[in-house]
DNA sequence: TCACTATATCGTAATATACGGATGTATTGA
DNA sequence: TCAATACATCCGTATATTACGATATAGTGA
C-alpha cells in the first residue's frame, strides 16, 4: 500500500474543490456548454454574484478551470482533463 | 444549464469525502489490495487509530466503502463503482 | 469471567469553509 | 471623463472539518 500521504495531496485538493453542489453544478455547466461566464451561471443557480465568484476562484486555484477575458466578460473553461473524465462518469450524457 | 443545485448534492458528498489525502490514500489502498482492515491501513499511514477510524466512518457514511466483520477485524471494500473508476483515472496502474 | 485485540465513539480545540453584503477593479461605450 | 456592466475581493459571521487523546464497545480465546 502507499506510504506517503503527500502523494495524495494534489488530487485531494481537486476532489475537495469539486465536492460542493454549487461547484459541481458550475463544472457540469461549463462542460456541457463548452465554456460560460459568471452571469450565465448566475442565471442558472440561485446564488448571489459574490458567492458564485468565490466558488469559481476555488475551482480556479485548484487548477480545474481557467478564464479568458473578452471585453467585460470572462469565459471559463475546463482545464484539467481528468476532471472532465470524472464529470462524465458521474453525469453521463443522457437526457440533456 | 442545470437549474437545480440539489441534483448535485449526492455526488458532491462523495467527492467531498474523497477530497482528503488520508482518505484518498485509504481508498487507493483498499482498491489495490481488494479490501483491507484498519490496522493494515494504520501501518501504512502515520496517523493514530482514532483518526483513521474517523476517516473510515466518513467514507462509510458517504456510501463509498463498506465493512465486513470477521472476528475482531473489519475488512473494508469499495462499494461505489463510480469511485473505483475515479480512482483509476487519477491513479492509473503503472509502477506499482 | 478476564485479558487481549480490533475498532468505534466522545470531547474539544484548532482550523477551514460557506455565505452574502459592501466595496473594489477592469473594460467598454458615450 | 463618466456611467454601466462584469467580475473579484474584503470582511464578519455561522457552521463544518480535522485531529487526537481518552474512553467505550465487540469479539476471541483461556
Amino acid at each position: 500500500m502507499e506510504h506517503d500521504i503527500k502523494k495524495f495531496d494534489e488530487y485531494a485538493d481537486v476532489l475537495k474543490a469539486m465536492g460542493h453542489p454549487a461547484r459541481l453544478c458550475i463544472l457540469n455547466g461549463i462542460l456541457r456548454t463548452g465554456g460560460c461566464n459568471v452571469t450565465h451561471i448566475q442565471e442558472c443557480i440561485e446564488l448571489p454574484q459574490s458567492t458564485i465568484s468565490q466558488h469559481i476562484q476555488k475551482l480556479r486555484s485548484a487548477g480545474i478551470i481557467e478564464g479568458t477575458r473578452s471585453g467585460t466578460e470572462i469565459t471559463y473553461t475546463l482545464k484539467n482533463p481528468k476532471v472532465l473524465e470524472i464529470i462524465n462518469i458521474l453525469y453521463p450524457q443522457e437526457e440533456l
